[in-house]
DNA sequence: CGAATCTTTCAAATATTATTGAAAGATTCG
DNA sequence: CGAATCTTTCAATAATATTTGAAAGATTCG
C-alpha cells in the first residue's frame, strides 16, 4: 500500500494530481526564471505538504536520485527558500518550504537580478569612458549616444527593481501594496 | 590592412575595444535574460554601427560561423530587433539594428514573459479546481490556500507586466515616463 | 565503540543546447 | 541561360548542463 499525497513511515510517497500539476507548473516557471526545474519541483512539493518531508520522500515522490535531492535542497537552502526542520525522535533530516512568497522573490531580485544589472551598468560606463577617450569622429559620437541609451535603460531597470524591493521593506503584505503608475512629465 | 570598427569593402572587420566591451556586456545580459548570447552580440555590433553590415562583417567581427550568423539574424528578425536593409548596387544583404530599446524590450515582455505567466495562471487555476473537487480534509484546505497564494503572486506579476507595457502604448519616450509607487491601501 | 542509518560528494553517464562547415538552395549578373 | 556570389539548412561535432548512483563521510543508537 502507498500513501498518496502525504507521508507515512516506510510507505512510498505519491503525489496527488493537484500536487503533480502544481510542481510541474512551478518547475517550469522557475526554469523559465533561470533556475533548475527540480528546484521548483522540490520546493512545490514541500510547499504543499502539511508536514516537513524527508529527502527520501522527495526522491520517491519526484522520482529523482538521492544525489539530486541532496544537491537541490542545498541550493534551495542557499536561497533561503527551504529550511531544515528538526523532528524529535526522527533520525533523518526533514525539510519545509518557506511560504512567504514575496520574501523569496525579492531575495532573488536583490541578490541576482540586481547584481546582474549593476555589473552591466558598470561595464557600460566603462565603455562610455573608452569612447570619451576615442578619436572624436562621427562614429564615436553615434556610439556615445547609443551607449548612453543603453545605460538609461539599464538604470531604469535598476530603479524598477529597487522600487519593487522597497515595497517590501516596511510592511507585512507587500504584494497588496504594489502600485505602478505613469508620471506626468 | 584591416578596417577597425567600420566596414570597408573586402577588408576584414575588427571591433574596437568599446565595441568589444559593449557586445560582451549585452551578450551576457541577453543570455541572462534567456536568449542566446550571440543574439546579444550580433545585435550590439549592428546597434553600434553607423552603417548596415553584411553577414560576412558580422562573421568576421564576432568570429562565429556563417551558419551561426544566418541563424542568429533570422532569430533576431523574428523578434523584430534587426531588419534587412537594401543597399543599392550591393548584391548581398545588409542588416541594421532596431534602436528603439523600449520597443524591443516591451515586445519580449508581451510575447514571452506575459505568455508564460498567463499559462502558469491557467494551470494554477486548474489545480485549484482539482482541489475543490478533492476530499475536504486538512491537507486539501492547506493546499487550496497555498495555491491561492501562488495565484495571487502570478496575477500580481501579470499586472506588473501589463502596467509596464501600458506605459509604452501611448507616447514617444516611455522610458522617461515610467513611475513606480506605493499605494495607500 | 561499532553497526546501522542517513547525507553528501563526485566521477561517469545522459541529456540538452550551441556551433560548425559543407552542401543545397537562391539570387544576381553578364 | 549559366557562372558567380550569397544565404540557408542541417547533420555532425563540440560544449554545457543535468542526473545518476555508488562510495565516502557523518551522525545516531544501542
Amino acid at each position: 500500500m502507498t500513501a498518496i499525497g502525504t507521508r507515512y513511515n516506510d510507505l512510498i510517497m505519491q503525489l496527488t494530481p493537484a500536487e503533480l500539476l502544481v510542481s510541474d507548473v512551478i518547475g517550469r516557471l522557475i526554469e523559465f526564471w533561470g533556475f533548475k526545474r527540480n528546484m521548483g519541483r522540490v520546493w512545490s512539493v514541500l510547499y504543499l505538504s502539511t508536514d516537513p518531508l524527508s529527502a527520501d520522500d522527495l526522491r520517491d515522490s519526484l522520482k529523482i536520485s538521492s544525489g539530486a535531492v541532496s544537491m537541490t535542497l542545498t541550493e534551495l537552502g542557499r536561497w533561503g527558500v527551504v529550511r531544515k526542520v528538526w523532528i524529535q525522535g526522527e533520525r533523518r533530516d526533514f525539510f519545509s518550504a518557506e511560504t512567504q512568497l514575496w520574501k523569496m522573490v525579492s531575495r532573488v531580485f536583490s541578490e541576482r537580478e540586481r547584481t546582474e544589472i549593476v555589473s552591466a551598468i558598470d561595464a557600460l560606463q566603462e565603455a562610455l569612458q573608452l569612447l570619451d577617450k576615442a578619436k572624436d569622429n562621427e562614429r564615436t559620437k553615434l556610439q556615445r549616444e547609443r551607449v548612453r541609451q543603453l545605460l538609461d535603460l539599464a538604470r531604469l531597470g535598476l530603479k524598477l527593481i529597487d522600487a519593487l524591493l522597497a515595497t517590501g521593506k516596511l510592511d507585512i503584505e507587500p504584494l497588496a501594496r504594489l502600485r505602478l503608475g505613469l508620471g506626468d512629465r
